[in-house]
DNA sequence: CTCAATAACTTAGTATTCTAAGCATAAGCC
DNA sequence: GGCTTATGCTTAGAATACTAAGTTATTGAG
């Protein structure tokens, strides 16, 4: 294991044959292909993938700010803002304003939106499927355990936000 | 295990607690901070995410065609030339074209993107760090080697193109 | 109570990536 | 040789996501 604290230049070589075993890389390679499959699906029913993962959150907890939403969802306002315009456009979901706190938008599913849960999300468990297929139990756990543990150490860090000023200077 | 021949439809509640384990769901978010936090080194020195992915493969295989570039990097090629205008523009590639065959293009890194090596790859062995954490050299591996295993699932699977026929029917 | 700070959402502009469709060159078949 | 197909690159247009900066509404400090 390279120590934290070792700041001192190696040699590329070194770097050269871990690129490919690059968690970053890995997943997303993980990432795109789950999605590709997922919204080959999802498509038939006139959902995209980014609408795809706005809906799963609704279908959870239905009536949340966008802001809710978009912190549940792990994307910025701007993408939700795009995103819930396209929804409301495919008559998806539903906008509204209260009294109470006037700048709040809540955000509730149509009809229609509930009932696409019924088809869409048993694509998702499809392709969770075939993505584990030849995996025990115990290791489909320990995947998720240790993607967890990374998300968790890149997210403290992440907040941290001071890591790579060292190798800048 | 779920049984990939049960393509009944259940329940949806079923659906609801896996969903934060989803491993789309999860390679999405990692890919993600992983990105960002290297992102935040790389920028350091005028190097965006996307450019980073096309640079790193360069620095191994010099010389390569577009097309080779796209297959080793997992883009497709449009999303390619779009980097290497970049790249180009940036002065860290140039284009070359041969008698040989005049619809190839080969791409070579100049000086400079050379030397950059020794500064972005130790970055990314960094975030390498971060992201592990606390794990074993052991528990690393097996993560590395799952994440592969879901990788060849997704692609054989892709391959094959008639997943989901069954579930739109 | 007033003004500054905060919060929720929006807009504008950019980057990354894709699919679909096109162009030029090369290879293969009769 | 000439036509068809395949290969390599490009263009066009769209979706997804970001940062930065703006608007409006609420909160809170003095």
């Amino acid at each position: 294991m390279l120590a934290k604290k070792n700041k001192a230049y190696r040699h590329p070589a070194e770097y050269y044959t871990d690129l490919e075993n690059s968690i970053g890389y890995l997943s997303r390679i993980v990432f795109r292909s789950f999605s590709r499959l997922l919204e080959r699906g999802t498509l038939t029913q006139d959902v995209s993938a980014g609408q795809w993962r706005f809906l799963r959150q609704l279908w959870r907890e239905d009536g949340i700010t966008q802001r809710e939403l978009s912190e549940r969802v792990g994307m910025r306002e701007p993408t939700t803002v795009v995103a819930l315009k396209g929804l409301e456009k495919a008559g998806l979901i539903t906008r509204t304003k209260t009294d109470a706190d006037r700048r709040k938008t809540f955000i509730y599913l149509t009809p229609h939106a509930k009932k696409l849960e019924l088809v869409l999300a048993p694509m998702n468990a499809e392709v969770h499927e075939i993505a584990t297929q030849g995996m025990t139990d115990a290791e489909v756990e320990q995947l998720q355990s240790l993607l967890r543990r990374v998300i968790d150490n890149l997210s403290d860090e992440t907040r941290k936000l001071s890591v790579l000023s060292d190798i800048k200077a």
